[in-house]
DNA sequence: CTAGTTGCAAAGAGTTTGCATGGCG
DNA sequence: CGCCATGCAAACTCTTTGCAACTAG
């Protein structure tokens, strides 16, 4: 349990930080920090993200499968720890849904059908506004 | 676009229509045909998956990544077009939910998100109650 | 010093594809 | 007979693991 800092754990890290606006994949994190010309193996990426979710400094979004999953960097004041994420089939556009009826939703299915649900791995497919108005 | 009513495409479609109250794999179908003597090819059950979703006579359940695709036969009168599914993270096991609080949720968000949310795909992930019991 | 970490390459799981053979219409 | 479908094996993608070398504390 202990855990060492190294090199590696902090480049990812503060690459997690700089983008925890965004969802960004292993890979995106692999090129990010080539580019930098700090070259860290697939697989440290691999084990320091499993890490860090352990310790629920990430949240790990899988998507369709034969995708990358994403992970997106918690904040201290769990920005996105309540709220609901929207993906658009046709574009494949990420939304962030912060709305009170989904936290009303949960309450419900929590009280009603004895179910938790857990908002950071659920996502609601669908078809956007600019993709269902290009569709028509 | 022809497609032809081959033994193969009968014997998988007959095992989904027979498991339409369950959601199964490929891999599910593959061992419910051997069992019965009858072998259809991995890539066969995977080609004729595909062509039915798109055929529209199939749901597919993308779970988590690493985990292989659940199908289900798409009956007529769209049984679970409506309705969403919830999916314990620990046991596994996919509850269907037929609510109003789940149909008044995708009005809501179609017409104060302008998202139009496809619970045919979607899936709520957490914790059911036997697990949630278990674990305290 | 020594347990945790790294990096490489190999293993894995699930799914897809290339290609020759086989079967529906 | 022609085209679509099948089967096998190989290819692919994303992720995990084994193992020897390395490093933080």
């Amino acid at each position: 349990m202990a855990g060492y800092n190294t090199k590696q754990r902090s480049l990812i890290l503060e690459c997690l930080k700089e983008n925890k606006d965004r969802h960004i994949t292993a890979e995106d994190i692999y090129s990010f920090l080539s580019a930098k010309g700090e070259g860290v193996g697939m697989a440290t990426i691999y084990r320091n993200l499993d890490k860090l979710l352990k310790e629920g400094c990430l949240r790990r979004y899988e998507l369709s499968q034969g995708q990358s999953a994403c992970y997106q960097y918690i904040d201290g004041e769990g920005d996105c720890r309540e709220h609901f994420h929207l993906k658009c089939e046709n574009c494949g556009k990420l939304i962030h849904l912060d709305c009170e009826s989904l936290t009303k939703l949960s309450r419900h299915i929590e009280q009603e059908h004895s179910f938790i649900v857990n908002s950071s791995k659920t996502v609601l497919y669908g078809l956007c506004s600019d993709c269902a108005d290009k569709d028509k």
